[in-house]
DNA sequence: CAACAAAAACGAAACGTTTCGTTGTGATAA
DNA sequence: TTATCACAACGAAACGTTTCGTTTTTGTTG
């Protein structure tokens, strides 16, 4: 039978109301300190989180609601918060919504009605609004890599804007003009703002942007590989590619690979993300790197903060993200 | 301020004990059963998990332990166990252990006292002693993919030793004889499953086993990338290579690109998991195929059938793997 | 040493369900 | 009409914490 605070007044002759504080971190003498703590130890006492929970209303569970799991980045992603909070003692519940946004809006509140502490999420949605519900019973939210138009929270995001710009002068900076753009739909938040930092600099660098080099498409392998074969086989194809996320990216390494087109002796790429594969194609790629690590341990800091107590304001942190210097880059 | 039993008893006169009656599936006058109906919407109640928790001792919570949740293997295992426990109300609790055994016993550990009603477990630790104190407090473990040598519990795995023979008679089938094996560290049961099964198929074929065709290497995507280079640059390179796992795969098909090698053409190749990246390697490559969604339903179906009541001895599922046939072996 | 303030411990009342033993209500049989 | 019997509904007591108002203890100060 598991233990409850009962044993441990039995063993200590204190009361319940004491034995509480020392859980819930008040000030007591040294003596009942230590005496509690070794009735824990001897009676093997374990807190019942249900009793805790009904008292105190919190639940110590944080929803994780992503897109696609099965996606690299957002494994990472989901990976290390999950670590991050279970090491601050929260469990973590993650949902798959599987790229639909009625599952997205299902599995929102079925965490709430979970009764989570709070929600990190990689919004499919991208008005948010479906996080309404979220605020409107007072559990806060951490964006992920994007923001959502009608729904202002917490959020991490990278700088993707820049992320696209550097992504352009490090092809420009070789001679490039005719570089092809495979990104995604321009609903996402993250392509939008990484094709558009990437246009920028090309117009900037007096470069005019040419349609048929622009490539939106579903951001999945399959997608980077449709969009490659499409940009590689016009009659003028482009002289270099930069695909505006992992995934694309690894779509657009199996085209090259499929029309024997060898990466930095028949076509100049940047990639993004320095995941698994990236490491082991060769030539190393130049590449943009997001910190992936870094967001998600923001995300979890962010989230952690507001469940320890009241944070004033919404905040924002922008990561930088870095250009590495790969051979996969061909001057002309 | 969130409704209760009382609310529904204000607006109903019925008792708790009736109100309870409802919920938990008892019988009871028609005309009540529609009256509570009716108070429920109206309120729009919903049920307090911790004080129903604190009474009958379910959380209905999973946990799911799982080696490296960015393994596409695993998230695509995991991503489906948490659509269908969430489907049937439990929460999924994810714990990725990153492949540490420290990290994986610490998890386990952290998810039973929190209550988890059962947890579905990929093991990392082949022996599965850390499972024991699952055992001990009785919570139901269902392992997905491997057996544990020292923790007999329901399991749903693939017919791991003919896979490994479906995929060395393939090859066999087509003439090779040199055939490289890329395969895990033997601490692995299904690394060291499919090796058995292939090698069986071959010294049943009379072709002798050469110990520097195998290769048993930590199953990553790295991992499978030096294998193949190692392989592939002998004095006399194998005609046709299998490798008994995913990632292997993808890091071999990249030192294939390195090496300039062409499927089928220069190197014979059968590969495992219909996963992403298989789609868009061309040729099409013969693969085995492992039936994920069917052992992510199965080992939901196990649990969830513990979870609604006794279910007398173990349960041991094996589902059979399958061969796609492909374009990537040549006749030698 | 009395008086007092601050600190610590206490007791009792929640929190919102479930469960169990008991009472009430019709319907059927004698 | 009354005794019997299912079947529903009821009331009260848990479940194991937290919290709040109160009392006790401790340590200071005049």
């Amino acid at each position: 039978m598991a233990k409850t605070y009962k044993d441990i007044q039995r063993m200590t002759g204190l009361s319940l109301s004491t034995i509480s504080k020392y859980f819930n971190g008040g000030s007591m003498r040294p003596e009942n300190r230590v005496s509690i703590e070794r009735a824990i130890t001897k009676l093997d006492y374990r807190m019942n989180p249900f009793a805790s929970g009904l008292k105190s209303r919190r639940s110590r569970k944080v929803g994780i609601l992503i897109p696609e799991l099965t996606s690299t980045h957002h494994s990472l992603i989901t990976s290390e918060v999950c670590q991050h909070l279970r090491e601050a003692g929260y469990d973590s519940v993650v949902c798959d919504c599987h790229l639909d946004q009625a599952i997205e809006r299902d599995a929102l509140l079925f965490l709430l009605d979970k009764m989570v502490d709070g929600v990190i999420t990689i919004p499919l949605n991208q008005r948010g609004d479906h996080l309404k519900e979220a605020a409107r019973r007072e559990v806060p939210v951490v964006l992920v890599d994007r923001l959502a138009s009608e729904f202002r929270t917490d959020a991490v995001i990278v700088d993707n804007v820049s992320a696209g710009g550097m992504a352009a002068e490090a092809l420009l900076a070789h001679g490039h003009r005719r570089i092809g753009l495979i990104t995604g739909l321009p609903d996402i938040y993250t392509m939008r703002a990484r094709a558009q930092g990437f246009q920028s600099a090309l117009i900037q660098s007096g470069v005019a942007l040419d349609p048929a080099l622009t490539r939106e498409i579903e951001f999945t392998v399959d997608g980077g590989y449709q969009a490659a074969m499409a940009l590689l086989t016009m009659r003028e194809p482009p002289s270099a590619l930069f695909c505006a996320n992992y995934d694309l990216m690894l779509g657009m390494i199996m085209a090259l690979n499929e029309l024997g087109l060898r990466i930095y002796e028949d076509i100049s790429v940047v990639g993004i993300d320095d995941l698994t594969l990236s490491r082991v194609i060769k030539p190393r790629l130049t590449m943009i790197m997001q910190p992936m690590q870094e967001i998600a341990a923001q995300a979890s800091r962010l989230m952690m903060e507001r469940l320890e107590g009241p944070v004033p304001g919404i905040r924002l942190v922008e990561l930088p993200t870095e250009l590495i210097q790969g051979a996969s880059i061909k001057r002309v």
